[in-house]
DNA sequence: CCTGAAGCGGACTCTGCAGTCCGCTTACGT
DNA sequence: ACGTAAGCGGACTGCAGAGTCCGCTTCAGG
């Protein structure tokens, strides 16, 4: 990545941001050739580094992910394990819904991309709010996210706070 | 549609079969020639009846709606406000959840088919059960279904009732 | 500068879909 | 049984997007 010539290393950096703008806007069903119009550059020089499109979003998506990662361990430290997963999911709803395309993208993946790591932080957030009894135990730690995410995205554009607070509360022990 | 020759009459019915249950299957992502396949006609056949082929998912969800709005009156009618629009909700999951690419379908299409009549239903059942107490007032009307019908194909094969329960109980006052 | 390797980009292929058209087939009234 | 209009089906068009390739351009080291 080092090793890259200065024009490469140019292109690559607008093809990520204009396929961040496109992503966001479009969801997985941006094209590659609006991305590379976008960027400036021919749809061959995208192809060459991200093979596939699916190469793309997920590089896309990591930003993303990793901002999602810190927010998760500062909630895993929070003193009230109840809180920290409300506030947790507050916290990452805002953050997702700033951009639903790219959401979206999320979802579309299965967050396959390295989301292993925040997968695991969100079960531990989930089950030490279950133990504290802060959180209703008959659901899977790794459903939540998902259950979560469809209503986000179910909702009428400005009201997505309103369809989060019912889900939220439905968790409730 | 009784001025058809007896072939073509019986082409037609193939067809709907077919239409079912590939979208049943596959959700609108769904392919003419994949049902024109299954039903044994050429794929020329279907357009003929069909003009696109929304108007064939059309046809398909038509008659789901029909059994979902038989519900739905049974339920307006029902003593208990809340329990009237709950008992609604679980037994149109069932429903729906029967054949999920269907339920994929209908939410693609906005429900435009013949469902302004069944939408009215909806909101006259929720508007009741809030008037009642029952539910939370915080939400309007017409955003109960899609919330709901979101967390349902939200869940993973053999768990939406545990997903409906959750929406239900984020829905209670 | 000059050169060769890295990089570029757009023309091209391939795939899969919706929707059209028309020569052939078949039902059905007489 | 036969004439004809209704019906059939598959070859065809048009489109859009993913991914490939290769002749040309540009960077960077000597």
């Amino acid at each position: 990545m080092a090793e890259l010539r200065s024009d490469a290393r140019r292109n690559l950096e607008r093809v990520l941001d204009a396929a961040e703008r496109v992503f966001a806007a479009s969801g997985p069903a941006a094209s590659i050739d609006e991305i590379a119009r976008l960027a400036g550059v021919g749809h061959g020089t995208v192809f060459r580094r991200f093979p596939t499109k699916d190469d793309l979003m997920y590089a896309v998506i990591e930003r993303h992910v990793a901002q999602l990662q810190a927010m998760a361990e500062e909630a895993l430290a929070a003193d009230d394990p109840g809180e920290g997963f409300f506030d947790f999911a507050r916290r990452a709803a805002e953050l997702m819904m700033g951009t639903p395309g790219i959401h979206k993208c999320v979802v579309h993946c299965g967050e396959k991309p390295g989301a292993a790591e925040l997968e695991h932080l969100g079960r531990k957030l989930v089950s030490r709010a279950q133990r504290a009894g802060a959180l209703r135990r008959d659901i899977e730690p790794a459903e939540v996210g998902p259950l979560v995410r469809a209503a986000l995205l179910a909702a009428p554009p400005g009201h997505w706070r309103r369809y989060l607070d019912i889900v939220l509360d439905g968790l409730r022990a």
